[in-house]
DNA sequence: GTCTATAAGGCGATAGAC
DNA sequence: GTCTATCGCCTTATAGAC
């Protein structure tokens, strides 16, 4: 297993990974990149031989969650029925809830963050979510429900608004509560689509 | 009508309206007092004879929406049955879909940017979502459902989750499709209710 | 009471030393 | 190929002129 080309000692997976968390516990206008280079163990300045400019590095941040979504989906695609699947993407967001709470979901308070900016040339912040989306709607297409699209946007959208009211009242409970909301509404879906 | 005591002229209006509008659409770091002046016509750099710090500013905006939110509340609470109370509600957020596409929903998108910043002493940029959520409680306990909390919760995560998707994808469409199915979602609550 | 000039600090980015 | 010293800009905030 060879390193990548820029990458010896790993201080490249390092930086990133320290700026993906930055990211999601200060957004990204607050972090700086001297703060990253601290948590990396990089030295400060020193970024700029990694990453052309700071929107490359949330750039990589951006394709490293699609890598982890991905990763995410392809695991759940082992599990043998739709309903098991979707259910099982739902309680991601539930053992995510304290750190939810805190900070919010990662993947739809970066999302949020690029769409804001005005600049050119953004990154598209809103991969990861439109990877959830298809695939969720390829699950209930399997259901056998008619308007797969429009329940696998509601069904993500229950997760994303559970994640930002969980984070705007600081209460890992909600995420919980509607999670099981979610489980409920699964399991109505698959019911419907059997009938 | 007398203005009050700061405020002569209304520049004190003009730069909390202003600071609200570009809050919304840059987000609280991304916008500097600078802009915010240009946007309301005061010098700039006077900003500081109006507000203390910016952060006053911004605590002055939440209180606007704060005031806002309760203002339609009180509206929607002059139709007759509670059903129609909700429907009115999330046709709000239908009626907001072209901006909400392009910035997100301005009190979701605020008290997201607010929970993640760890200052001392940070404005409750929940209260207009807590107010909302109060709200929507009381509607569907009148409705005769057990755990309107929860229902509550549901409610408006679905609303917040579809401004999120919304203006991730860039797609008022989804915003639309989502208040649908939030509408139809009511009067299932209310069916069960009369049931 | 209203506004201007300016200070103090921090930021992304670069040039070039090792 | 790796890192450091430093530049120039922008931002918040203040002191004090009008």
């Amino acid at each position: 297993m060879t390193d990548s080309p820029l990458s010896r000692g790993g201080k490249r997976e390092r930086l990133v990974a320290g700026a993906a968390d930055l990211l999601h516990r200060k957004g990204i206008a607050a972090t700086t990149l001297a703060d990253i280079a601290q948590v990396a163990g990089v030295p400060p300045g020193n970024v700029y031989y990694y990453f052309k400019t700071k929107d490359d590095l949330v750039k990589a941040v951006v394709d490293t969650q699609a890598g982890q979504v991905t990763a995410l989906l392809t695991e759940l695609d082992a599990l043998p029925r739709p309903a098991e699947r979707l259910k099982a993407l739902v309680r991601r967001w539930e053992a995510m809830r304290e750190v939810i709470a805190r900070h919010g979901c990662p993947i739809g308070t970066l999302a949020t963050e690029l769409d804001r900016r005005d600049d050119g040339l953004d990154t598209d912040g809103a991969q990861p979510i439109r990877q959830i989306l298809d695939w969720v709607g390829t699950q209930i297409r399997l259901l056998g429900a008619r308007n797969a699209r429009q329940l696998a946007i509601s069904l993500f959208a229950g997760i994303q608004g559970g994640a930002l009211l969980a984070n705007a009242l600081r209460d890992p409970a909600v995420m919980t509560g509607q999670v099981r909301h979610l489980e409920r509404w699964i399991d109505t879906l698959a019911a419907d689509g059997r009938s």
